[in-house]
RNA sequence: GGUAGGGUACCGAAGUGGCCAACCGGGGCAGACUGUAAAUCUGCUGGCUAACGCCUUCCUUGGUUCGAAUCCAAGCCCUACCA
């Protein structure tokens, strides 16, 4: 347990902690903390650190806590954000936080008859009751102007053209008091965070050291971006989703397959438990041979492993194999509605299929937003119907396009998938 | 409350009476090259259209004008400084 701290350096999972101190505090069991905003009913790729940083934590025998943001996610966090958010209703907030938990659990362990679960708390439960003269006599007198006015968050909001409201500015008390009240109630000593939480995290070390004296820590991982500086966990501008219904399998898998051969093998180190002698060798063969792809295999493989399953992971794997081995041919539509469980789809009657311009059928479909943009797609030949391109703008529909008289197997580009049905 | 500046397509940002569906950059979507990589190059990126073209747009509402994103008035919103 000793070395806890050596295996996030190892994984590019440590950027900076508040006290040297703190090296000597994870030889015993801590209490630690890191916050989820629930934005969405779904975590995300990028929420992947986080959760990673947890699970070894739990793994080398602390204790967790994942704490939802149910109150601050009313609120908003500034940091690293330019412009204000939308707020978001209570009732959304409280339908967030069961997917979360589903979401974690994949990762972490909150079975209460384990030997050392993890707990699930919401921010919302302590902050509902707390009136605005409590924060001000209780939490406010705490907090220094200068201090408050000197964070990065909120510094570069108000160089910003949009500024900064009073609600967003408060975002750093809320966190902070986060942080005192598992403090006071779990004994929680440590607060985990991306690198850009540094001023949210530093709030809240310091209410509990004003308030109790004692010394809590933070820590601090860095923000993962690929090699060409893009945030990850983005796929064509769509977030990647743990939730199926969101991303499903086969995109999922497919996100993590694509990964460049520059961040592979961080990405190995980071997103997976593999031991850092097998991701060792992984690298021997990314150099040794790139186009094999052995380790996005393996890093795509564990990842789709651990969220969806064997049986998720063996859905992305047979639709992969299907899709980038070619031809169609010799596969009953049932197969292919079981491939493509999870593609976007569409039911158009088969007169409106048959004989009809392809342009017009996708824009029809949904696979294109407007009739401009499905001519678009076609007239520049990004349209395959079943693996097949499809080019010119007279292209239409014939009976041999729908496998079993029914299905038909869009795609547009490389790895846009669609399935049309006609019935 | 005062003063100044500002609100243009997904974002940034030109345009300041007709040549404007609106320069340019980013992003996005495709194509070529590839290893389902990166880099690079090419095309497209309001709606309808095979195309000519037509239609709806430049915060909102009115107005001036043959004609407005551009001028005027009122309103809404944002920013900075001052109070």
């Amino acid at each position: 347990m000793s070395n806890i701290l050596d295996t996030f350096k190892a994984r590019h999972l440590f950027e900076d902690m508040t006290s040297p101190e703190l090296a000597k505090a994870l030889d015993t069991p801590l209490t630690v903390y890191a916050g989820f905003d629930p934005t969405n009913d779904s975590l995300q790729a990028g929420n992947f650190v986080t959760i990673m940083a947890l699970a070894h934590l739990q793994r080398a025998g602390h204790k967790v806590i994942a704490l939802v943001g149910g109150a601050t996610g009313l609120i908003g966090d500034p940091s690293g954000k330019s412009k204000e958010r939308n707020l978001l209703s209570a009732e959304q907030v409280e339908r967030n936080l069961v997917g979360i938990q589903e979401n974690l659990s994949r990762f972490i362990d909150f079975n209460p008859q384990s030997p050392n679960p993890a707990i699930l708390v919401n921010n919302y439960d302590w902050f509902k009751s707390f009136t605005f003269i409590d924060l001000l006599r209780e939490i406010g007198r705490y907090f220094r102007m200068g201090v408050m006015l000197s964070k990065d968050s909120v510094k570069k909001r108000m160089e910003s053209d949009d500024g900064m409201s009073f609600t967003e500015f408060c975002y750093q008390i809320l966190q902070g008091y986060d942080f005192y009240h598992l403090y006071k109630t779990y004994g929680c000593t440590l607060q985990l965070g991306g690198s850009d939480q540094w001023g949210n995290i530093t709030a809240g070390t310091e209410l509990v050291r004003r308030i109790s004296g004692q010394e809590v820590f933070g820590m601090t991982f860095p923000l993962v971006c690929d090699s060409t500086g893009k945030k990850f966990g983005k796929s064509e501008g769509n977030a990647i989703f743990l939730d199926a219904r969101k991303t499903p399998y086969y995109d999922f898998y497919q996100f993590f397959l694509r990964t460049m051969d520059a961040d592979v093998i961080r990405y190995l180190k980071i997103f997976t438990f593999l031991p850092m002698a097998r991701i060792a060798e992984l690298e021997q063969a990314v150099a040794a041979a790139p186009e094999r792809r052995e380790a996005q295999q393996v890093l795509a493989e564990e990842l789709t492993r651990t969220v969806h399953g064997e049986q998720g992971l063996a859905v992305a794997k047979k639709a992969t194999q299907v899709l980038f081995g070619g031809s169609l041919d010799g596969l009953a539509a049932a197969d292919l509605e079981a491939i493509f469980a999870n593609v976007p789809s569409a039911a158009l009657p088969a007169a409106e299929v048959l004989g009809k311009p392809a342009f017009e059928v996708i824009a029809a479909a949904g696979m294109a937003a407007s009739k401009g943009e499905a001519r678009r797609l076609v007239q520049q030949g990004g349209l395959s119907i079943n693996n097949v391109k499809a080019g010119g703008l007279d292209r239409c529909f014939a009976p041999t396009d729908l496998i079993e008289g029914r299905l038909a197997v869009l795609r547009s580009g490389k790895k846009s998938f669609f399935l049309l049905r006609a019935e």
